[in-house]
DNA sequence: TAAAAACCTTGATCCGAATCAAGAAATGTG
DNA sequence: CACATTTCTTGATTCGGATCAAGGTTTTTA
């Protein structure tokens, strides 16, 4: 898991880039392997690098005043995360920690905005911004129309990336918090799924039965 | 109002622009003046245009498929909206009408990429559009954690800019949809408030008791 | 300025999901 | 392997806010 190129060309943001900007990219990836339940960043810290997701899922969360904790995202791997450090703030606004064994790249600000010079890369780069614009107001939208069932479907079909049935590495109490509900209200959802023959989730294999649309 | 210069330098974006650059800048701006209720554009239309608030409330929304609209910001003089459609996609991801009368400056994408090659200028559109996403992460948090009173507390500071009292050329119906609630909710809410002394909304002035934190 | 339409309020009822509680199953650890 | 801890399930209860309904008020428009 040294070469980040692999990982690179299944990015999103990087797959556009010509392979010898891409090994450009590649010369400034650091390893950095995350154990299970291990913090890469938390919410206030300074920051001066950005992240790419290699292996597993890290998720993203906020927590209010009174320690109640709401996810913003799980990300995958492919994804560039904490970009947002880059420009402005220099304090990451979320914090980061894996929920399974994982292995992520950071790249440092500084190397970064190198990179940004290109306008090729730039251009896939602030279109990478927007991409996650229109992310946070679908998920805006999801929060304020979308009943639990149809936000575990909606969050299924993401994590999923369209396989049938898929492994799902994550605990129920995770997947919980990743669509705003409780364990309890997960679990009795998730048996009514099951008599419904909606979905089955046994292990760490999920089948879905219905094409869910929204 | 056919002089866009004064409201640059009130806008977050142009603000710490020089001088020339701002000239630059007013210089492609179309005067677009809305009538209440008006539209701009609607969710899903082509668009090669970006836009710059000078003047009255645009609302940005969302439409379900069972055509329950979710209101995603309401934009206020001095911010640019509708930049999602630079770089990527070229359709608009949301409506945006006019909540009361309006004027605001269109600016074509063509031009604007042009003001793009400025680094510094790039640097600030960059920053600009880092803070929506952490305005948009901080919306799915309150979505999750706040009640409708934190909700409306919340819009209320965003609102006033910091005056208080303040005016508010809102409808309560528009305010409702604007924090995720119903009218009746919003009616009950704002009669307990002005029973406890939290608040009074009478006319377009509205007057806070309370420093309400979150 | 009168009629129509939209908006606002108040009441009664309902519902999805949170909370509290407690036992069962799974997982981690010495 | 046995113990401890966390996760998961199931049940009972509660609650914030939506919905439905209907009357009053303000705004729009002809």
């Amino acid at each position: 898991m040294s070469d980040p190129t692999l990982c690179l060309m299944e990015s999103d943001l990087f797959k556009s880039l010509n392979p010898e900007h891409r090994k450009q990219v590649a010369g400034i990836c650091l390893d950095r392997p995350l154990k299970k339940r291990e913090f890469l960043f938390h919410e206030g810290d300074k920051g001066h690098a950005i992240y790419l997701c290699a292996r597993g899922s890290v998720q993203l969360f906020k927590t209010s005043p009174d320690g109640q904790e709401v996810v913003i995202k799980i990300i995958k791997p492919g994804e560039l995360f904490a970009e947002v450090i880059l420009f402005e703030k220099d304090r990451y606004p979320v914090s980061a920690v894996a929920l399974e064994e994982s292995f992520v790249y950071l790249l440092p600000k500084a190397q970064f905005d190198c990179l940004l010079e290109d306008v090729e890369f730039r251009k896939d780069f602030i279109a990478n911004l927007m991409s996650k614009l229109r992310y946070l107001t679908e998920q805006v939208q999801a929060l304020s129309v979308l009943d639990t069932e149809a936000r575990l479907f909606r969050f299924f079909k993401e994590q999923s990336r369209d396989k049938n049935p898929f492994v799902l590495n994550l605990s129920k109490k995770d997947v919980a918090a990743a669509i705003g509900t409780t364990p309890e209200t997960l679990s009795r959802l998730l048996q009514k799924l099951k008599e419904e023959d909606k979905l089955v989730w046994e292990g760490r294999k999920i089948k879905i039965y219905e094409t869910n649309s929204t």
